[in-house]
DNA sequence: TCTCAATAGTGTCAGTGAGACTAGTTTCTA
DNA sequence: TAGAAACTAGTCTCACTGACACTATTGAGA
């Protein structure tokens, strides 16, 4: 009966979801999908999805509302929130959005390691990497305008609008850095390196 | 002996300082500190350090050099990298810089359900985050410039450059944010909600 | 008619993250 | 100088995530 030390994203949006209306697992996930949530939160796994529900069953936060038969489909077991389950909800996330949380995305580990690789290979990487970059930012604008086109207020599309200022800011920095390759205007010498390796034991 | 599918930051970490020479876990975890690497590898949870270690000798990355004992503290395996580690760090870095990853960071996920809270809770929280983040940022920017103060070469710190940039853009996305809502530029009502909330079944 | 997509859920495994626990050693300090 | 704190070095468990595969049924399209 304990509530989760910290809410997942799914965790949360589950939560946010059934104070809409009660749902089934299935329908929480399509839900997700259809209002464009599947951006932020993972709900491709769905076994990460009834473990959470699981969870948050187990904490008192959601409750069975009853179990369906459709006669065609497999049981759909409908949960419903709690009040308790309300409230946390409420502090969950209060608290991701006052306080940062360290994460530890893998591309500024990789970046950590460039002198690894030669000049002319971190370019080349650079470069793919700018191209899917800016495709992926291409959709999400044009997904923004489409839904701004389409009457929906700011509020609902704050998520795609921090995700597009992160993303813009990557780019912009990854097209400097490679124009200072190419440029000449990043280099480096053995000699760097080995002032850099010189470990102190 | 099969490779790991995706190598995880610290995995890479690892393959990358034993490159430079044989080292026992303790002084890859010193290392990593020394180096300033903690910022985007965790390596706070020694557990994480010592199973991929284990994974990376099981894939055969990595070896046994020498088991020594100082008489002093208990005793120290000293790992080595592999030719096989070596060219599949190389494939893992190339990877990992070229091909963005679908990563959850929660702030994203949690911006997604403001509707939960009142425009004054949200003005708090945002207040609150700005707060921390831009002292991180600080932080951040004093270490910088006190390494290149050190004369250490800029490819050395581009990690840090890239958190840099993607703080800094975060932070003036909020900033951005928080002035609306004061403003009365950002606001909602009742109805916008009840628009958003038709839910399709 | 056959295949494919969608519906709905279960299961298994690898990996991460947080934290506690053991146990010896050096260093600070009251 | 005794005791507290911090460092060295490693183990264990638990909770959670992510990837993937498997079962079954149904409806739609080629």
């Amino acid at each position: 009966m304990t509530t989760p030390r910290t809410g997942s994203p799914l965790a949360l949006t589950v939560l946010a979801l059934l104070q809409y209306r009660p749902l089934h697992p299935y329908g929480i996930q399509r839900l997700i999908r259809q209002w464009g949530k599947d951006k932020v939160v993972n709900v491709g796994q769905r076994t990460s999805l009834y473990r959470t529900i699981d969870r948050l069953t187990a904490a008192g936060l959601i409750g069975v509302r009853e179990t369906e038969r459709d006669q065609a489909y497999p049981e759909r077991t409908v949960y419903e929130i709690t009040d308790t389950g309300r409230a946390v909800a409420r502090e969950w996330l209060l608290d991701m959005l006052a306080m940062p949380k360290q994460e530890f995305p893998e591309f500024p580990a990789a970046l950590s390691h460039l002198l690894m690789l030669a000049p002319q290979e971190i370019r080349d990487a650079f470069d793919r990497r700018v191209g899917t970059l800016s495709e992926a930012l291409a959709t999400l604008e044009a997904e923004m305008s489409a839904e701004s086109g389409h009457g929906l207020p700011r509020i609902t599309m704050l998520e795609a609008e921090y995700l597009r200022a992160v993303m813009a800011a990557e780019l912009q920095w990854l097209r400097s850095v490679t124009d200072d390759l190419r440029s000449g205007n990043l280099t480096w010498s053995a000699a760097d390196l080995l002032a850099f390796a010189e470990i102190p034991e």
